[in-house]
Formats: structure tokens, sequence, C-alpha cells
DNA sequence: GTTCAAGGCCAT
DNA sequence: ATGGCCTTGAAC
């Protein structure tokens, strides 16, 4: 019985898995693929309520926003966590691209964010192998039913070079629109992470979870495309759980930080011509520490729809007091190509959690995270 | 004052 | 439910 392998590896799915959870899930042969009702798993992490810095005070303010012409309706945050003492480690993988857009290789890397995931027992399903590792099928695999089109994978001549390049939507590939919870995304993929987080949707595969996500197609099953979005990097903390507006994130100096990188990359292929110049890692240097513990985080629980328990973990920055708190969010926003394996830096030597450090040390340990 | 990513709105 | 467009607001 595969029921209870570690698998480390092998869960990057959002999640789910724990559906139903708690009890076992026995009736499911081995073939059947769907009937898990799959917990989007990973869930979320929100940005929690502001409170970043300063004001160790106050908690929430919006204060009534109406000013403007309409009216937006801001509930508060909903009731709904209850945490639980559990969580288990989390086994985080990454895909890595393979040259070719198409092929994507799994690769196991260290604790990095937030995957957490309740009590999995992805064992049904079978072999757990198959179940997500497989974004790319050869060709048989064509969803039941549904997909029709495999497209060859026809590779552009040239992938990079100019600013074409890199401006397409590593879930989708529909034109990107800016930097949207941890990279680079399009318009739409934007706003259905943030419905899929914000609303707890849970979605099911239909088919194998191994669908094949793109601009055409991605509307067809939510769950292969809420899977990529988190494959790829987007992350769940940059969500926020009050709905706060406008206003810059924790995220934005990695943003920054990651459109110099491109676009000195994209200096120097312009003057080097047809040089190879792939991008470093993103660790490139030597430079590479690793910290301990991810972040304070909760475990809490809560249910989404009806009858699934997620365990998600919920980032929350203390303002001013504790020296955990995470500084660097991560050096790389980069869709596929995992970090290494630890390569997450959260705290700065000297416990700056956030107070005033001259603005050149900033980017200095910015620099020497980024390599 | 300017940025620009995060959330909201609303016609499909 | 989706996705284009609009408003917001801390960081710069
Ligand atoms: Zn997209
Ligand atoms: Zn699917």
């Amino acid at each position: 019985m595969i029921s209870d392998m570690e698998l480390p590896l092998a869960h990057v799915q959002p999640s789910f898995s724990s559906l139903a959870v708690q009890h076992e899930q026995p009736p499911a042969p081995q073939q059947a693929p769907p009937p898990q009702p799959p917990t989007p798993q990973p869930l979320q992490d929100s940005e929690q309520q502001h409170q970043q810095q300063p004001e160790p005070e106050h908690q929430h303010h919006h204060q009534e926003h109406q000013h403007q012409d309409h009216h937006q309706d801001h509930h508060h945050a909903e009731p709904q966590q209850q945490h639980t003492a559990a969580s288990s480690a989390a086994g985080v993988q990454c895909y890595s691209m393979v040259s070719s857009p198409a092929s994507l290789t799994i690769v196991n890397a260290g604790p990095v964010y937030s995957h957490v995931q309740v009590s999995n027992n992805n064992s049904i399903l079978g072999s757990p192998l198959m179940d997500n590792a497989c974004l790319f099928s050869p060709g048989a695999t064509s969803m039941s039913g549904v997909g029709d089109h495999q497209y060859n994978l026809h590779q552009d001549p040239l992938p990079d070079t100019k600013e074409g390049i890199e401006e397409l939507c590593p879930v989708c590939g529909d034109k990107v629109s800016g930097y949207h919870y941890g990279l680079l995304t399009c318009e739409s993929c934007k706003g259905f992470f943030k419905r899929t987080v914000q609303n707890k949707k849970v979605y099911t595969c239909v088919a194998d979870k191994s669908c094949q996500i793109d601009k055409t197609q991605r509307k067809r099953c939510p769950f292969c495309r809420f899977q990529k979005c988190l494959s790829v990097g987007m992350k769940l903390e940059a969500v926020r759980q009050d709905r706060m507006r406008g206003g810059r994130n924790k995220f934005g100096p990695m943003y920054k930080r990651d459109r110099a990188r491109k676009m000195q990359q994209i200096r120097q292929r312009q003057l080097m011509g047809p040089q190879r110049v792939g991008l470093p890692p993103v660790g490139s240097e030597a430079v590479t520490i690793s910290y301990p513990s991810p972040a304070t985080s909760l475990p809490i629980t809560y249910s989404a729809g009806n009858g699934s328990n997620i365990t998600i973990k919920q980032e929350i920055q203390y303002p001013v007091l504790s020296s955990t708190s995470a500084s660097s969010p991560d050096s790389s926003p980069s869709p596929l190509l995992g970090a290494p394996a630890g390569s997450s830096a959260l705290l700065e030597p000297w416990g700056a959690g956030r107070t005033d450090v001259p603005t050149i040390i900033r980017e200095l340990v910015a620099s020497l995270d980024d390599r």
C-alpha cells in the first residue's frame, strides 16, 4: 500500500488530498483519479493585515475609504481561523525547466516557502509519481475527453533576446502585465490567483492533475491552473487577508531587484551578441546563506467550502518585537528553477527586523542575498 | 509627486 | 467564473 510513504516529494499539488482527510479514503481503487476532492493545498498564507512595521499599537485602521466615486464593499476579515497545532514538514518541490519550454523536471528543494500540508494521504491515486509529476506528458495522456488539441511544442527560434522575451506568463503564456504575487504574470492569472486564495476556492481536476495550461485552455481546469501558479512560484502570502488596497508589500524590493537583474541581462545580450548568457540561477557567486526556520508561522485550519479542512500557514510579521522577522523575501522570483536547496534567507545578522537601516546597507544586504 | 502591485468592479 | 480596467496607497 501506498499508504504511508512519506513521499517527501511528491506533492506539489495544490493541495488536496486532504480533503477528506482525516478519514481515510479507501474507496478509491487505483484507477479512479478524481474522486478526490482536492484541497487545494498549500493554501494560504496571507499577507496578514497590514501591520508591518511602525505603529505598535494600532492594528487595523483601514478607515473608511470613501472618497472618490465609488464605494467598495469591504468587509473586515472574515471569521475563519482555527489553528491547529500540528504542522508537518513540508516537502517542496520545484520544477526546473530544461531548455525547451515544454519539459519540466522535478527538483526537490528544501523548505522554501510555505507548503504545509495536512495529513496528506494522497495514497489513493495510486502512484504518487504519476499524479503530479507529469506535467508534461508525451502525448498520450490527453485528459479525458477534453483535451484535444495537442500542440507540438515548437519553440521559438529566438526565445530570448530583446525584451520580447520573458514577457510571457509562466503559467499560461499570455502577455505579462506586471509583477503579481511574486513574479511576472498576466492579468488573468493574477485575478485567478487572487480569487482562488481570497475565496478559498477548492477545485477538482477531473483528469489526472496534469492538464496543460495555456492561454486557450486555462479556463478548463482551475485545479491544474492553480497548481501551476504555485509551481511557478506565485506567493500565497502576497494575497492580503484583510484586503487592504494599495501600498507596497514586502516583495517590493524583490521586484525591483529582479527587474534590474533582467535589465542587465538584456544589456549583456545586446552587447555580447549571440553568446550564451544564461542567467545564473540566482546564486551564482558563492554566497549562499541558509537560515534555519522559515519564519514565524502558525498553521491554521479553515474549512473550505464544505467538508474539507486545510491547514495553512500564515505568515505573521511582528512589528518590532521579535528579531525573527523576515527581512528579505526571497531573492529570486524566477519561475521554475528552484532555489538550490536552502537559500531562503530570512533574517539578518543584526536582527534588524525593520528598523532604520541606512539605505545603502539595505542594498548591500539585498544584493548579497540576491547572489 | 510618482510608482505600480494589490484589491475592487463589472461586463462577459 | 473570467479577465480587462479602475482605484488605492505605502514606498520611493
Ligand atoms: Zn497567465
Ligand atoms: Zn486538471
